[in-house]
RNA sequence: GUGAGCGUAGCUCAACUGGUUAGAGCACCGGACUGUGGAUUCGGAGGUUGGGGGUUCGAAGCCCCUCGCUCACCCCA
């Protein structure tokens, strides 16, 4: 298995590199989303990037897809079955488990950001190395929490500017009412398993509640007649899901009932949603969460609820538009070797006082130098020469009007910040 | 994992039905211009046509395999 010798190294599939223009997109949309999060109290938690395998099979779901083909599990010397993780939330709930965060005073509000990994074949908003932004909250049974995040979620979409969005909503119920519903859904779609497709006949026993995905016109209409979650409910479910959906009446919010919206994690519990945008293409969820109460609880922790979400940060930024902000930096030109010298310690005058300050050791010539300051998009160039030099006194020029003005050093400073 | 479409220079694309040494624009580097950017002009560099095999006198174009990208299914962020 040796590779040819000249061969290129390339990134893997279905991972990719961040590059300049683009990485400061994401610099600007992580700083947002930070100061969003901690405005409603959540702070940051970091956990590492694998896990022992076993968390994601208990927490994720020996049954979800996830766990079934899509870790990238693998060993370690020590024989440990490892897996990089492929969502958040198993981490934080074995996290605040490890470390008896629940005894702390502090609300158990938690975002983080950074990089899944899932095993899927890549498509539009979909990669192998991907990354979300994941809010969780711990400790809140009542559907006010529920309502706060989805308007939480709404209000910052809209704040980053994306177009076109659609809150869907559902409850899933809980482990008390949903065996039933469970049951129900399959005797139903038995009946009607001659009008189903192929797939779907399948899906009856793995997965009742996908048929109701089936783009096929007779799945479709054989599904209208198939009951809905929302109309078994028990009553402690029922009520919860009327006192959230009046509390995103309360925010002002427009949202739709799906009753066919069924998260592919199988931990939910009452609440789960999902905000899309058209503009994505198949894969329309931006992000997507809902309330997990029993999780901690089947972990060996304390019998506390969780909720949150999970937004696609790749999603995001497809989705956001560009606000390209100028640069604003200053370019140093240098004449000679005596000037290069004193270039370099004007740099760090600048620098040390706050101004992103470029300059590039080549001996171009001046027009060379000017052109390159232009092409970086520089909103300043400063000349240093022989006569500069002499007069402690340098050509600053704003790249923008092409307004240059002799001046010193501190001069350059106040004009470039103020 | 399944299915479809596509891979030619850094980018966007050419190359008549298989026919000489694979071209152009933009971008890059340099000169014209010896202390002032964006314009013009001249030049330079850049490719084993994704890779491998086959058919042929001859392949970027046809056939097979493989890798990658894109889109969709499954599922998800």
């Amino acid at each position: 298995m040796s590779q040819s010798k000249n061969k290129e190294p390339s990134s893997i599939k279905g991972t990719r590199d961040i590059l300049p223009p683009e990485s400061r997109k994401w610099q600007k949309a992580e700083r947002f989303l930070q100061r969003i999060f901690e405005s409603y109290g959540y702070k940051e938690i970091r956990t590492p990037v694998f896990e022992s395998t076993e968390l994601f099979e208990k927490g994720t779901g020996e049954t979800s897809d996830v766990v079934i083909k899509e870790m990238y599990t693998f060993a370690d010397k020590g024989g440990r079955s490892l897996t990089l993780r492929p969502e958040y939330t198993p981490s934080i709930v074995r996290s605040i488990i490890e470390n008896r965060l629940y005894l702390k005073p502090d609300l158990m509000r938690f975002y983080f950001i950074g990089p899944m990994f899932r095993y899927d074949k890549p498509q539009k908003g979909r990669y192998r190395q991907f990354h979300q932004a994941d809010i969780e909250v711990f400790g809140e049974k009542d559907p006010e929490v529920d309502a706060e995040i989805v308007e939480m979620a709404y209000t910052l979409l809209k704040k980053l500017g994306v177009k076109n969005i659609k809150i869907l909503i559902n409850s899933v119920g809980c482990r008390k009412c949903r065996p039933e519903y469970h049951k129900k859904l399959k005797t139903e779609a038995e009946k009607q398993r001659a009008r189903l497709c192929e797939d779907c006949r399948r899906k009856i026993d793995t997965n009742p509640l996908r048929i109701f995905d089936c783009k096929k016109d007779t799945c479709r209409n054989a599904a209208l007649g198939f009951p809905k979650i929302t109309d078994f409910l028990c009553a402690e479910c029922q009520s919860h899901f009327e006192k959230f959906r009046s509390l995103l009446d309360f925010y002002g919010l427009k949202y739709s009932v799906d009753p066919q919206l069924v998260r592919g994690l199988d931990y939910y519990t009452k609440t789960t949603f999902e905000i899309t945008s058209s503009k994505l293409g198949a894969q329309d969820a931006v992000l997507g969460g809902g309330r997990y109460d029993e999780m901690m609880k089947d972990f060996g922790g304390p019998d506390i609820c969780g909720i949150g979400f999970a937004m696609g940060m790749e999603r995001l930024l497809s989705v956001m538009p560009d606000i390209d902000e100028p640069e604003k930096f200053l370019y140093i030109v240098h004449i000679g070797e005596e000037a290069k010298k004193v270039s370099m310690k004007l740099a760090q005058y600048f620098r040390e006082n706050g101004v992103e300050c470029v300059l590039e050791y080549k001996d171009r010539k001046l027009k060379k130098q000017m052109s390159r300051a232009d092409k970086l998009k520089a909103a300043w160039s400063l000349v240093v020469g022989e006569e500069e030099i002499e007069k402690n006194k340098y050509q600053l020029k704003d790249m923008r009007t092409g307004d240059q003005k002799e001046v010193t050093k501190e001069e350059a400073l106040k004009r470039m910040i103020g």
